[in-house]
RNA sequence: GUCCCCGUAGCUCAGAUGGAUAGAGCGACGGUUUCCUAAACCGUAGGUCACAGGUUCGAAUCCUGUCGGGGAUACCA
């Protein structure tokens, strides 16, 4: 049980007649927020005061004599306008420390468990991975890991896009373009070829009809701002109007900006202008390769069965490179032989209904409605996620359901979590885990210079060349394979990190130097932090079986020792909050806290060199402690911790 | 038009259900190494929490409005 609990049970009675709602006030005892406040604080009685009818430091020592805790704190102190702070005492602590010690979960119980699954990554097969799906896949696996461990049963499940107008194209690409001899030699760089190729012809093809009309709409709208302007009228309403109009017309020319690149990137090829040329309906054509394997043409389902393992195994590899593994891959594919149940079902419970030709829920308050069919009959991704959460609660019990998918899609959750429950699955969870775009320098959604998006797996290359870089500059003693192995735990931890230390609802900035950077909140410093502890252990020649045979008593002597020891006893509630709130960021503040408290305290209180026999053993167990605090921490979030760096 | 999110130190970001003098990292400035990994540590400076009202014992946090930024908005998924 975590110190804060066991405090919030001791006051507990001291309450009951003070207020009715006792876990709200209990809920104010918190960490002090400054340690010269001591180590807890009890913020209830300010509150409490009004329905006392007594002023609050009254309140508080009134609270402050029943409560028992005698043998936990030192005496209580009311401060300011009625906090209690409270002092753990040093006896309690050290005695407290013990149950860490001889346990593996570091003080962590195991919650009730729940069946969830967790939906996350979810990349679409026909196109290689690109920095989009890096939160997804990294905070997505973190809870996976931290949901695990807490005792709940978990599915993770990659819900692939394996079944989109994507591959219409690819189908079409190698129907047509194909280069066998690379099909041969490299067959998932062929297909990806073939995709930007047909990609690109349709673009330009849509761009061609688009062009003209952008135009004309940008002349529209050159003329109204004039006549806005000329009109004049209320001078703030005219600085509206014309702002609005304004932000049309920069959105109408970066739209036809972009369509003349499209244009511009075919006409200066002369290969890919002859292509153009030739397939005139290539958009159509590709469609129609989309709607034939819908509809279990032959030769395109042969072509999809062939394309889909060589697919699979390309993700495979950026998989392994993220030490990520998922319990089921269950694409859109699998939910086919579904979706028209689903749709009918729907209608007959006169949920959804006819509009303009497609059939769609409408959830009052929203102006969108949930589209499950198309007016040409075709499914859309909202079929195939309702069918998905009937399939899920069939097959797995499942209890509760995470989606880790960019925030710009809250709209379509918040109608698939709303049409779900009223279809019949009000008892399950539902949860949008949402987060925010990774940026480029410039304040922009990432991209390469070209303005391509950046490839997930050159990206995880880089990364772990620049690590292998500060590597060999930093320790270069280190032998060649463990300096590799320290560069992928750098590397890969330190865009894990980057990535899960900011609040998953911010979008985030993109930068090197800072994710690899060796000081500051970096997992480079969290994993040095262990590295240091491990080398006492190899300078000691410490061996940590018989450290935890011997007498496990922990005796403190200083400042450093006591704020390293009530950091561990923390790890509970880091945790149990993480986990609450779904994020992650919390998970990596706690262990940035452990490391930078560890990185203290080995500064100031020697361990090999200690001669007394009882604290030198005493602060052997509390490396030992931190040590495996930051390792299991960072496992949770997916992180490895080298031994030696 | 409708809806959602954001605006905190020079920069990047935290601020869990409202709590004491608003935090951290980086950068800047100053210091620390005969000592278990200096990939480190210690110290200093730096903020009108976009703005204006309101709610209350107390507001970065809740409410309203203004300004600024971003996003979503019917047949892509």
């Amino acid at each position: 049980m975590s110190v804060l609990t066991e405090i919030r049970n001791r006051f507990r009675p001291a309450l009951a007649g003070l207020t009715a709602d006792v876990d709200a006030a209990l809920g104010m005892i918190k960490p002090a927020q400054d340690a010269k406040f001591g180590d807890f604080q009890a913020n209830f009685a300010m509150s409490l005061a009004k329905a006392a009818g007594k002023p609050p430091r009254e309140v508080a020592q009134q609270v402050a004599d029943q409560v028992q805790l005698d043998d936990l704190c030192e005496p209580l102190e009311i401060a300011g306008p009625g906090f209690i702070n409270l002092r753990l005492k040093q006896s309690w602590l050290e005695q407290a420390a013990t149950s860490l010690l001889s346990d593996d979960r570091l003080g962590h119980q195991k919650l009730p468990a729940r069946k969830y699954v967790i939906d996350y990554s979810s990349p679409n097969v026909a196109k290689p991975m690109h920095v989009g799906h890096l939160r997804s896949s990294v905070i997505g696996n973190a809870l996976d890991r931290m949901l695990r461990f807490a005792g709940h049963e978990v599915v993770s499940d990659n819900h692939i896009g394996d079944w989109g107008t994507q591959f219409g194209m690819i189908i079409f690409g190698y129907k047509n373009f194909v280069d066998p001899a690379a099909y041969q030699a490299q067959p998932v760089a062929e297909l990806a070829r073939l995709y930007r190729l047909v990609n690109q012809l349709c673009d330009y093809h849509e761009a061609l009809e688009e062009a003209p009309k952008l135009e004309t709409r940008l002349a529209q709208q050159v003329a109204k701002i004039q006549r806005a302007e000329a009109d004049g009228g209320d001078p703030k309403q005219l600085k509206q109007q014309l702002k609005k109009l304004q932000q049309e017309h920069t959105e109408l020319k970066e739209s036809l900006s972009s369509a003349q690149k499209k244009i511009e990137a075919i006409k200066t090829g002369p290969a890919l202008s002859q292509l153009a040329a030739q397939f005139p309906d290539i958009v159509t054509a590709s469609r129609e390769e989309t709607a034939k394997l819908h509809a279990g043409d032959a030769e395109n389902q042969r072509l999809w069965d062939e394309f889909m393992p060589k697919c699979l195994d390309a993700l495979q590899g950026v998989y392994e490179k993220l030490g990520i593994k998922f319990d089921k891959t269950l694409g859109e594919s699998f939910y086919n032989p579904f979706l028209a149940d689903v749709v009918e079902s729907l209608k007959s419970k006169g949920m959804a209904r006819d509009s303009e030709g497609a059939a769609c829920v409408f959830i009052e308050g929203n102006e969108a409605p949930f589209m499950v069919q198309k007016k040409n009959g075709a499914f859309t991704y909202a079929t195939t996620d309702l069918a998905t959460v009937r399939y899920r609660v069939e097959q797995f019990g499942t209890q509760a359901m995470l989606y880790v998918v960019d925030k710009r899609q809250s709209e379509h959750f918040q109608l698939l979590f709303e049409t779900a429950r009223r279809w019949g699955f009000s008892g399950v969870e539902f949860h949008h885990v949402s987060f925010g775009t990774v940026l480029g320098n410039d304040g922009k959604p990432f991209k390469t210079r070209a303005g391509d998006t950046v490839g997930l797996e050159s990206l995880l290359d880089e990364a772990v060349a620049r690590a292998l870089k500060i590597v060999s500059e930093n320790n270069p003693s280190l032998d060649e394979t463990t300096r590799q192995t320290v560069a992928d735990a750098v590397g890969i931890g330190g865009i894990k990190y980057a990535d899960l230390h900011h609040n998953r609802e911010s979008d985030y900035k993109f930068d090197w130097d800072k994710m690899l950077a060796t000081s500051g909140d970096t997992a480079t410093y969290i994993q040095y932090a262990n590295a240091r502890m491990h080398g006492i252990f190899r300078k000691g020649q410490i061996d940590r079986a018989s450290l935890a045979a011997g007498p496990q008593k922990i005796v403190l002597t200083n400042a450093s020792e006591r704020a390293l020891l009530l950091q561990l006893l923390s790890f509970e509630d880091a945790l149990n909050a993480a986990l609450a709130d779904l994020r992650p960021s919390i998970l990596t503040q706690f262990l940035f806290e452990t490391a930078n408290r560890a990185t203290a305290f080995h500064q100031d209180s020697p361990v090999l060199k200690e001669e007394d026999a009882e604290i030198r053993r005493s602060r052997l167990l509390l490396c030992d402690l931190s040590s495996r605090a930051i390792t299991l921490g960072l496992s949770l979030l997916g992180i490895a911790a080298p031994q030696q760096m």
